[in-house]
DNA sequence: TACTAATATGCAAACATTTGCATAGGAAGT
DNA sequence: ACTTCCTATGCAAATGTTTGCATATTAGTA
């Protein structure tokens, strides 16, 4: 039930129509919410309906026209009150989770294919997260501090994809070699934090 | 749409009750999937009319009567097919990492306190993988064998757990002490991954 | 004695998400 | 000339998920 609230997050930001709010579900938030634009549409009109956010048409020559919304008081309110309250915990659902319990079942051959497919996806994520990491740094002290708290969920996108990845090619290693691991996951973890700090 | 094939999946391991499964889904495979004992019902009805399950009703004299379903071999079809179909990227949605995004709109000692209730709530987590691991350890390789794509699953949710851990507690660390993060996130998990092999 | 938890199933309604379709003009490539 | 992409919005239907309620028995606890 947070479409609303990330909807009003990203009015909070910066105004926008409905395709703009869209556009920016595809990147940046896109990376920890996801939305499309219908779904985005049909929240609109509901919190247009219940006051949160407002909306001016804006008539343009050489394009469609649009709906400018913005939050509105109430809806800044609303927002704080959702900030204020614990969420209960995400439901994890990954279907790729589901089919390695249930390998037993399938090719192995077309198993190794799919998870050489999931590595390079992932990759190629952690590559686009490296770069806007780069932007980050090379932008001046002030800019830094105004963007430190989407940075902080950049940082969380590229331990995620890190960390997935590395799972993803202990499995496939695993699976072609038809072996067990032999370390618990638990002593490598504490082994790598212990030479980190 | 795979609450049906994560369904034909536990029914092919070991046939069981609706209630059987959603007691399973609070366990083990729940650590990956997550279903309700409404959505199991529901599904297996739908999934008995397409004979992709069928059932036995078990009279008990001091328990409700139950249903034993079980997969039929049309069942087993349809998710060695699922099996083979690669899937597609899951959404992702975080409500922690909205308000993270949105934490200047927040008051800090409360969004504190919820980090903190956070990481105690995943560190709980991990202990119970923890000791989900060493009895995989403990027991003989014959068992560890059969147990592999399982204990794969409990790698990847341990993985996820110390990742998420270690992110919320810098987070919280950096918001108490109003800094920034001094390095990338790549150079930080790149020299650590030097150093591990 | 009354409440609480566990076993066991399920309906109905509300709510949320996905899929398919529909419109319409301008820009840009083939 | 034709197709495809981008901007811009939205309806309708199907599907999936959540919430609230409802029932019934047994066992254990306060």
């Amino acid at each position: 039930m947070s479409l609303k609230h990330a909807i009003l997050v990203l009015l909070d930001k910066k105004p926008g129509s409905g395709y703009d709010l869209a556009q920016r579900f595809g990147g940046g938030i896109g990376n920890f919410w996801n939305a499309t634009h219908q779904q985005v549409y049909q929240e609109l009109k509901k919190l247009s309906a219940d006051k949160l956010v407002e909306f001016e048409v804006h008539t343009q020559a050489e394009r469609p026209d649009k709906k400018v919304y913005q939050i509105t008081s109430a809806g800044r309110t609303t927002l704080k009150a959702w900030l204020k309250q614990p969420i209960k915990l995400a439901r994890i659902n990954s279907t790729l989770l589901v089919k390695i319990y249930a390998a037993h079942l399938a090719d192995p051959v077309e198993l190794d294919k799919e998870l050489a497919q999931h590595i390079a996806n992932h990759e190629q994520k952690l590559l686009e997260f490296a770069e806007m990491e780069r932007l980050y740094f090379s932008a001046d002290a002030a800019t830094r501090r105004k963007q430190r708290m989407p940075y902080l969920t950049l940082r969380s996108g590229i331990r995620y994809e890190w960390t997935w990845i590395e799972w993803m090619k202990e499995v496939k290693q695993l699976l072609a070699d038809d072996a067990l691991p032999e370390k618990p996951m638990m002593e490598l973890l504490a082994a790598a934090a212990k030479i980190k700090p």
